[in-house]
Formats: structure tokens, sequence, C-alpha cells
DNA sequence: TCATTTCTGTGTTGATCGATACATAAATGC
DNA sequence: GCATTTATGTATCGATCAACACAGAAATGA
């Protein structure tokens, strides 16, 4: 590849996984480059040249979470036997990433850059484009679901997915605050009762 | 009272509810003092005379949110005739005060500083005693119910309370992300499904 | 009238922000 | 060896940050 010129002297995607921890702690606008550089062990310089900007730092570091951290959560929807068991294991998987021993509580993806001033909207409107992305692939989950006649054919996939989107980025607003794994857990079954009872047909009981 | 001296030639109320907008729209670190004062149309000197810093501005204006904007939201939850009926209207509460047209999408104190540079710590952990205080709400809510045999004496108020706060938290989030007011209310539906669920007893065919 | 008190606008403070200029170091190709 | 290429460390850039000094303005009380 790239072999004329001095070698760097450091790690990119180790540099890369520290950048992302201080941004997951901190928020985009919240690190400095000085928290940045102290971070990653490199001087300014080095990181404009790998990585370009704050920016391009920062939208790399969420990417690279999705990547890693954050994998398991579309994973598990994805490769369950049912959907029922991919929702619960989305929600754990949510949950297991938003509360690990000695990293930062709560998603990157769910809690960046919520609000930001103007001059960074670019990096608000990337963020809540990944966010977009969850509730998009749960709808179409429940679409698929009801076309398979897996699901009742007169339920709202687009009214689910918003219910389990909600749950996901909740949780990750829980967690921060500092909310355990225990506790967390048990929102899962409450999340499961109401999918049981949007996906039952014809029970009039159902709602005494 | 303060009838000496110069009197002030702004409404406090209104500048503070004008900060309140900047801070609601951008966060406390992503508004600059420019920002404020100019929101404010005052000079930065007043600014400091009638509020202290740009900290003390931004912990005033929250509690402005909360006594204004978000008041609705527990009154809702405290005043309903029942348990259920108050956790249905703080729901549709929060979508309201979330989706209110020409303000600022979400709630203050939901999305406010869940992450931040390590300065302004104190700032964070303000608000996270804001949204501690709805889960406490809510539990006490539950417990009371319990004790009062309106609710199964083995349901877990604790456990109900985290799913409500998470939806609460949640739906921040979707409407900051551009959800309307009516992808939202669906999540009511599903969220009251799974109260009545958790507060039907011997039921074993509702698992089903 | 005039001292006192409080607020306002101008201008500026030191610190920190994100981002680079520049000279040097360390590799390769010939 | 020597030109070329790329990365590094130092030192710093202009801009902006939150906060304030200061003098004048506008009210009061006596």
């Amino acid at each position: 590849m790239s072999a004329r010129g001095r070698p760097r002297s450091f790690d990119r995607t180790e540099a890369l996984e520290k950048a992302m921890e201080v941004f997951w702690q901190q928020g985009f606008e919240g690190s400095s480059m000085s928290d940045l550089t102290t971070a990653m062990g490199i001087n300014s310089p080095s990181l404009y040249a790998a990585f370009g900007s704050k920016e391009a730092l920062y939208l790399e570091a969420v990417r690279h979470f999705s990547e890693t951290a954050a994998a398991g959560t579309f994973r598990a929807l994805m490769e369950a036997p049912t959907l029922r068991e991919g929702l619960a294991a989305m929600l754990h998987a949510s949950i297991s990433c938003s509360t690990q021993e000695g990293r930062p509580q709560g998603c990157m993806i769910a809690l960046g850059a919520t609000h930001c001033a103007p001059e960074n909207e670019r990096v608000r409107l990337e963020l809540k484009e990944m966010r977009r992305i969850l509730r998009d692939t749960l709808r179409l989950k429940f679409e698929t679901a009801v076309a398979d006649g897996l699901l009742p054919p007169d339920l709202d996939p687009g009214s689910l997915a918003t219910y389990f989107a909600t749950l996901v980025h909740g949780i990750s607003i829980q967690a921060r605050d500092g909310a355990t794994r225990e506790e967390l857990k048990a929102v899962v079954v409450h999340a499961l009762a109401s999918f049981d009872r949007a996906t039952r047909v014809n029970d009039p009981a159902g709602s005494a």
C-alpha cells in the first residue's frame, strides 16, 4: 500500500477507538481537540493528517461505534428465528451496550447530537439519519411479517416501529443517568407484553 | 421592592423565556453568550447582572421550562381520576410539549446535558436529578396504588416506573428527530396495553 | 440640587477553541 | 548517496469563548 514516506507511529484503529470513547462520554461539542489528542496519545497535526478534522473524526468514530459496540443490537434483530425473539434480543443487546462496565453509559448514537449549535447541524443530521435507520428497519420487519401472514393484517407496522425505537432510545437516557442492567431488563418484559397484545387477533377480552 | 437606582430596561421573564428557547434548541454547550444576548435583546453585562452566569441562566431556564412547558406533564399524572388515565394523560402531555409548532422539538429536560464536557458536570447532574424526579414520582404512584389495593400486590412498582420513564424520554428523542404528534400517539396505545397486562391478576391466557 | 444607587453600552480581558506553518525525522525508490 | 515522500513535534494562527472594567445614563431619597 503506502510504503513511501515516514510510517505512521501510532495505530490508526487504536487511536480511533480512544477518540470514540471520548466522544461517547462527552459528546461532539463537549470534546475538545485537547481532550482528543491527549486520549489518543498523538499531537494535533497527526490527528488532522489521519482523520481530516474534528467533525470527520467524530463521524468516523460513530461509524466505528455502530460496527462494533452497537453491531449486536442490529444483528440480534436480524438473526433471531422469530420476530418476537428478535425484538427481545435487540432490547437486551441495547441494554448490554448501554451498561458496559468501564465504558460510557448509554448508546453513542441514541444520545449523540440531539441538540447542538447551528454550525454543527451537519453532525446532528448525520446522527438523526443513523437513528432513523433503526425505526425503518423495525418497520420493514413488521411489514414483512404482516405480508408473510405471521402478524394480523390490520396491524400498523409504523406504529410498532415507533414504539420500539422509542424504547431503545429511552433506554440510553435511563442508562446514562445510572439505571442498572437489571432495572432496564424489566422494560423488555413490558415491551413484549405490548407486542403480544398488538399481534393478537380477535381477542375482545384482551382489553379488559 | 428595588425602587432605588436605574430601572432595568428589559423584562426579566421575557428575557429568560428567550434564553430558554435558545438553550432548548441548541443545548447548554451549543449556546454561546453571543447567541443568548442576541436572542434576549440585551448586552452581556446586563445578562450577568440579572442572571449571574451562563450556567446559572441555563439552570434558571430549565426550571422555568419545568414550571411552564413541562408543567402539564406532571399535572396530568397527578390530577387524573385514575392511575391509568393519569399515565395516558402524562404521555399525551409529553408528546404535546415535545411537538409544539414554532418551538424546539423534544423536551428540554429529557434531552438536556445527557453528555457534556467534564467542566460542565454540575449541569449534567442537575438535569439528571430532574429526570430522576419523574421516575420517582411514577414509582410512588404505583406503590400507592398497590398499597390501596388498586393494583395487584405482586406488581413491581420500580419496574413499571422505569418502563414509563423510558417511554417519556424516548418520545423526546423521536420528536427531536422529526416524529409527528400522530406517530407518537401510537406509543401511548402500546404503553397502556403493557400497563393493562401488568396490572391484570391471574390471567393465564394473557400471555398466549 | 445633589449624593447615592443601579443599570446600560462600549470595549476588552485572558483563555481556549479548532486548525496549520514550518522545520525536522524517517521511511522508500533509484 | 540522494531525491522524494510522508509523518512528527513545536509553536502558533486568527477566531471565539465566557466574563468583566469602566464610564456614562437614569432612577431614587434627602
